[in-house]
RNA sequence: GGACAGUUAGCUCAGCUGGUAGAGCUUCCGCUUGACGUGCGGAAGGUCAGGGGUUCGAGUCCCUUACUGUCCACCA
């Protein structure tokens, strides 16, 4: 027998387990020809990450279904690995360089990147270690990277397969571009917010006709400069005289003409449109349609270029305050009206995106897209909820290309050499040496790197050797559930859908199990400028892990957000305390060595082995379905009040018995504790480990030990609804012991006495502080008659005492005929219902047989209430 | 403009395929009980946003209104 702390403390145990787990291997994932694989990828972290809480409630989530389909016999793995993340990793690099008052330039690209990989290798092993203190299993001996050197291979075999295929293509098109971060971004990048602005009204003169102007409303009159047409609706009969002529843009004076377009809409500021196909994806697509110029005037910082004349050099901001003051003076400026317009973000930086042109990499999307939609609409992709599917495929249905290019350093360097002879495009597999058009050496490799999604998008398959044909992963892939927040199904879960589709033929997942986000108790996101973020670590140092885990899923639904309270971690760490202890009783008086059941079983056996089979069978099936809060529910109140409020305090009295009694309880306690500990592991891994670590068990550790299921042998129904009959007894005596207020001093320990002798107590301790009293009971067999009972309390069984004498006559007959009313009442629904002819025909045969026993009771239950009554009028 | 959520106890949220509402925290009453005061027993508190429909029966399914939130698209 070991002794255990009073308080169970999750510092002296964790480190330690986990440990355990680590040196016994038991995260490996093994291929075993007998065994069903069951594959997890983790959404890699960012590398140069802290663990915040949303990866605590992601990772909880997948720890929590690899564990389960551990015990359950699968050959489990759960990959684990981080992203470069390009742009984040870069932008802290570049802060820190900054702070020695350098910039990426000064050390130029090659001595840049050694700083990110020294950077990388100092703070890449960071998020990995916290992951771990969650209690992940993950095979940390196949952690991967997504610049390592597989990963690497995988993108270049990838990019290379969709330049031949021409679904990877090179062209000048309007992007989105962050001037602070200076590079382009997918749409996916950008954020939209609502900003204050204005809308100002600025006339064109038409050239060669005297006072006559075209007005037109603009948010951003700096582009102006940029203009190349304006233009009207076909149908707009204002305008109609004024296709084709010319206008000569303000303070530039070039020449421009007027060209119709059903784009414009004749209901919205003016009717009229500057046309800035350079700074504009709707002015780009007009232009294309009226071979208009594209004239660029924002550079890649954001300063207005050599085209801009005059306005060279000015800041974006800059150039617009002093282009309308220009314009004011100059009396072009008709009006100035304000507005909010929503504007395009960076959702890195939060600086306004610039629309561009400019020559980028793009994957053509609309081929890939048609199968990854049909492999969610046909079932082979599943998404859990089931609603986000709908998302999913109405973005893929709208998808546009996707802009691949970035102009930084860090990530992977897209492999195409540009031919300085022919200008040909050289990409392949192999670094080239020569042009293969002419032959000739002068070769120069784009600037650009990948965006960050085009490694992970690979991720399910390049982490188990793809392009190699390795036993992995023809073993563990397709993988089995992707898990992730709504958040990147975009960004990432398309991606990998399109991509697996395309380079694996299968598709890399079945299920996408998808989470909400994690906000603050006020249900704000959690941010670093807001600084309302939670710290998981300090959770965890100060609940456990497995506190803040239970956190993570219970009381949440799938897909929806969830708050975070401090008060919950409290919750579940005294949830942990409260097993510790019912654990801490069990091996208090553990005598026994094996895990077995006894032989006979009593009642209340029965039925906590009933209520624990009924447990295995509903928690299986709420995993299955995914729904975890659910079953971590189940579990919880299974142990909180079935097995520590009832069926340890009915061992008590049977744990001072004989010898047969004694053992009996022993074996059912020590019993029902390893299978709940069981299937509570997936949620609450280390203190399970603890405690069956200190109990009879056969195998090393718990989190190999079979998953529980579910037995026949073990449903005992009748004994289970008759015990609970009892309980409901008890809680009424209970109830009413507590509403008559009792003094301690008068209090009786309660015993119930059924019509098969079996017999109960509760309150035994007190009892036997109580000198010379023997047992007391209540003569009572079900729940309603035990309120207007009279309670007995005997010497040697002997001396019974009436409840009436504990309490106020008056107002218990009072209460009494409440009841009675109640209970009349209820009767009188219940046997109207049973009259209700469709009801019987109709009704499952259950419901109508739980009807016709709820009459009987309740008829019997008015019987007992008038003879209670009559009872209570005599003694007065 | 389109789509999707949410509206349940004072607060935060569960409630799976329809069978007369649950948890945590809070409040109030009682308890040095022998595993646990990070505990035990009890109580209070809800016409499940409003309205309509289907059904023997609706928090649960359908329609509708209102409010809140999210995403997508557009926005000269």
């Amino acid at each position: 027998m070991k002794e255990l702390p009073k308080i169970y403390d999750p510092k002296a145990v964790e480190e330690k387990i986990y440990k355990m787990w680590v040196d016994g291997d038991y995260f490996k994932g093994v291929r075993d020809p007998d065994k069903k694989p069951f594959t997890i990828v983790i959404p890699p972290p960012n590398v140069t990450g802290q663990l915040h809480i949303g990866h605590a409630c992601d990772n909880t989530l997948q720890d929590i279904l690899i564990r389960y389909k551990r015990m359950q016999g699968y050959a489990a793995l759960w990959v684990p690995g981080t992203d470069h993340a390009g742009i984040a990793t870069q932008i802290k690099v570049e802060a820190k360089l900054r702070e020695e008052g350098k910039t990426r330039y000064d050390l130029g690209r090659e001595a840049f990147l050694e700083r990110v990989w020294d950077w990388k290798d100092k703070y890449g092993s960071t998020i990995i270690n916290q992951l771990k203190k969650l209690g992940s299993s993950c095979d940390w001996s196949r952690e991967r990277f997504t610049m390592d050197e597989g990963c690497s291979k995988a993108v270049r075999e990838v990019f290379v397969n969709l330049y031949n295929k021409g679904l990877i293509y090179k062209g000048s098109r309007i992007v989105n571009w962050c001037p602070n971060c200076i590079t382009a971004l997918s749409n996916e990048e950008v954020t939209y917010e609502e900003q204050a602005s204005h809308l100002w009204h600025i006339r064109y003169p038409v050239k060669g006709e005297k006072d006559r102007y075209v007005t037109v409303a603009t948010t951003r009159p700096e582009t102006m400069l940029g203009d190349t047409a304006v233009a009207v609706n076909p149908n707009d009969e204002r305008y109609s005289d004024l296709v084709g002529k010319t206008l000569i843009l303000p303070l530039v004076g070039r020449e421009i003409p007027v060209v119709a377009d059903e784009y414009v809409d004749t209901a919205f500021g003016t009717g009229c449109v500057k046309i800035t196909p350079a700074h504009d994806p709707n002015d780009f697509e007009v232009g294309l349609r009226h071979s208009l110029k594209v004239i660029r005037v924002i550079d890649d910082k954001g300063y207005i270029n050599a085209e801009g004349g005059k306005y060279e050099g000015l800041y974006r901001d800059e150039a617009r305050r002093v282009i309308v003051s220009d314009l004011e003076q100059q009396g072009w400026l008709v009006k100035t009206e304000d507005y909010t317009h929503n504007a395009g973000v960076c959702y890195r930086c939060g600086k306004n995106v610039e629309p561009i042109v400019s020559p980028q990499w793009f994957v053509r999307m609309q081929p890939l897209a048609e199968p990854a939609i049909a492999a969610v609409k046909d079932g082979r992709i599943k998404f859990v909820p089931e609603r986000f599917s709908k998302i999913y495929i109405n973005w893929m249905e709208n998808v546009h290309d996707w802009c691949i290019s970035r102009q930084l350093w860090w990530g992977h360097q897209i492999p195409a050499w540009y031919c300085e002879e022919c200008g040909h495009i050289n990409v392949s597999k192999e670094d080239p040496v020569k042009c293969e058009k002419c032959g000739c050496e002068k070769l120069t490799r784009d600037e650009d790197v990948l965006d960050t999604w085009f490694s992970s998008a690979l991720w399910p398959f390049s982490t188990l050797g793809w392009p190699e044909k390795t036993e992995d992963l023809a073993y563990f892939y397709p993988t089995s559930v992707l898990v992730t927040a709504y958040d990147i199904i975009f960004f990432w879960v398309a991606r990998m859908i399109f991509s697996g589709l395309e380079h694996t033929g299968e598709a890399p997942f079945p299920t996408v199990f998808i989470h909400g986000l994690v906000r603050d108790s006020e249900g704000r996101k959690m941010s670093k400028s807001l600084g309302n973020g939670v710290d998981p670590l300090e959770m965890i140092d100060q609940y456990g892990a497995d506190a803040l885990r239970m956190n993570m899923v219970s009381g949440v639904s799938p897909g929806n957000d969830m708050r975070f309270y401090t008060s919950k971690c409290e919750a579940y760490r005294n949830f942990a305390n409260k097993l510790w202890n019912a654990s801490r009783f069990v091996m208090m008086n553990l005598t026994i060595d094996k895990n077995a059941l006894p032989n006979k079983l009593r009642l209340e056996d029965k039925w906590i082995l009933s209520k624990l089979n009924a447990l295995t069978r509903e928690v299986t099936e709420n995993i299955d379905k995914y729904e975890l809060g659910i079953a971590a529910g189940k579990i919880y109140d299974f142990i909180w009040d079935d097995f520590c409020d009832w069926y340890i305090e009915l061992a008590k009295t049977r744990l001072q018995g004989d010898e047969e009694s004694n053992t009996g309880a022993q074996k059912v306690l020590c019993f029902v504790l390893t299978e709940t500990l069981k299937l509570l592991h997936p949620f609450m891994p280390f203190i399970t480990e603890e405690i069956w670590q200190a109990l009879p068990h056969d195998g090393e550790v718990l989190m190999t030990q079979h998953w529980p299921e579910y037995s026949e042998k073990l449903r005992f129904e009748d004994e289970r609804a008759e015990m609970e009959s009892i309980m409901s007894a008890i809680k009424a005596v209970r109830t009413l012991r507590a509403e008559k207020n009792v003094p301690p001093s008068k209090r009786p320990g309660i015993s119930v006495v059924t019509d098969k002798a079996a017999t109960f107590t509760d309150g035994e301790p007190f009892l036997k502080k109580l000198a010379g009293a023997g047992d007391i009971q209540i003569l009572a067999s079900d729940p309603e008659n035990a309120s207007g009972m009279a309670v007995a309390i005997t010497e040697d069984a002997k001396l019974y005492i009436p409840l009436a004498e504990l309490v106020d006559a008056d107002k218990e007959l009072e209460r009494i005929a409440k009841e009675l009313k109640k209970s009349e009442e209820d009767y009188k629904r219940v046997c109207s219902k049973l009259q209700n002819e469709s009801f019987v025909s109709k009704a499952p045969e259950q419901v109508v047989a739980a009807e016709r026993e709820k009459a009987a009771r309740l008829e019997a239950l008015i019987d007992n209430l008038k003879e209670s009554a009559k009872n209570l009028e005599a003694l007065k």
